[in-house]
DNA sequence: CTTGAAACATACCAAGTGGTCGGTTATTAT
DNA sequence: ATAATAACCGACCACTTGGTATGTTTCAAG
């Protein structure tokens, strides 16, 4: 990799941490920098403003980060065993730091949907590739299923609790609420083989 | 009403939905006074600094609110039911500006539960009044539910579907996916009768 | 050895932020 | 009528923000 190249990653690794702590208006670019080590005409050789270094973090770190982490669970052979694992094993080895800021997809969500169209369409379509992921799953496995279900309502009613859940674990602050949020989710998602 | 209760009040109202519509941080106090027509010296007559006025606002505008909206349903003589309603007429009669602003607690949750320990309390406090509603509800007609339900615990999968459900109509721009999932939430909660 | 572009650094800018403070009305009690 | 206080105004402040323009270094091709 070149230098050029390794500071424009450092940069986005930089930027990636400071907006999942801060969110996207809050992050400054100057204290950006000074985690860097870098100078500001540097950051804006690399990025034409602070909207494309966010679209930037949002497809190159958090979108390939987030398939990373569903994609295993998914891909097991019983798929509801799989995210039932996923979820609370991502209870347990949750440190501090994550159960305070939360998902990532999640915080941009609820911060710049309605603020900015370039990260609203991002956004969405992160959403529905992930929708499309828990869909092709249950299908695979749809003869064990309930028949009435409706596989795409399922499989957002999944992701809006899952996100609804790390919500609540950034105000209590500890993993209890969370936990009892993904322990009820786990019976609702067994409860869908018939 | 005094003179002064009346800017007060009309304060506490346009700031509720200033961070409503951009959230604390976001809410710039200019806007905020010039909305208001009044001078910064008014406002700083009545509220000692920005972050005490975004707790009067939580305290006298967003928890008011949120329990006259969801006690109603609660005090049915089926809550189950009452709760269905509440969430399917919710879902019609949303107007655009709601769709795409999201519940005030689950905005403000998101965007200062890490940020200022004053706010996650607030915030926590409510999160937990309204798990108590939903407990104390259910336990009226425990008889009527399946006994293996560990009731605390499905009142906060509840709050976290709705919660998650208004972030997702955030990012579609649209009823759609929020209807979705508060369809397949009503058909749990409706599985929790025996 | 020269040239030119890539890869930065630094100083600077206008605009906006929350907050303060001395002054001015309006209202009420004495 | 007078004094005092409540209620409000508006100029000002220090500070931070994202962004720009110019200058400097590195480095590889010709």
């Amino acid at each position: 990799m070149s230098d050029a190249e390794q500071t424009r990653q450092k940069i986005l690794a930089v930027a990636a941490d400071e907006i999942h702590q801060h969110g996207f208006q809050a992050t400054s670019l100057s204290t950006l920098l000074n985690r860097c080590g870098i100078s500001k005409g540097a950051l804006y050789y690399h990025f034409t403003n602070k909207l494309e270094l966010g679209y930037a973090v949002f497809e190159e770190n958090f979108v390939p980060m987030f398939l990373d982490t569903w994609q295993p669970a998914l891909s097991q052979d019983d798929p509801i065993e799989g995210l039932c694992e996923f979820f609370t094993s991502m209870c347990n080895e949750m440190n501090c730091s994550e159960v305070v800021c939360g998902c990532p997809l999640n915080n941009l969500c609820e911060e710049m949907a309605n603020v900015d169209e370039g990260f609203r369409l991002r956004i969405l379509s992160m959403q529905e590739k992930l929708n499309a992921l828990i869909v092709t799953a249950l299908e695979r496995v749809q003869g064990d299923l309930r028949p009435e279900l409706k596989l795409t309502q399922v499989a957002y009613f999944i992701v809006a609790t899952f996100h609804g859940s790390t919500s609540l674990s950034k105000s209590s602050r500890n993993k209890e609420l969370f936990q009892q949020v993904i322990a009820e989710l786990c019976l609702y998602i067994r409860s869908l083989k018939q």
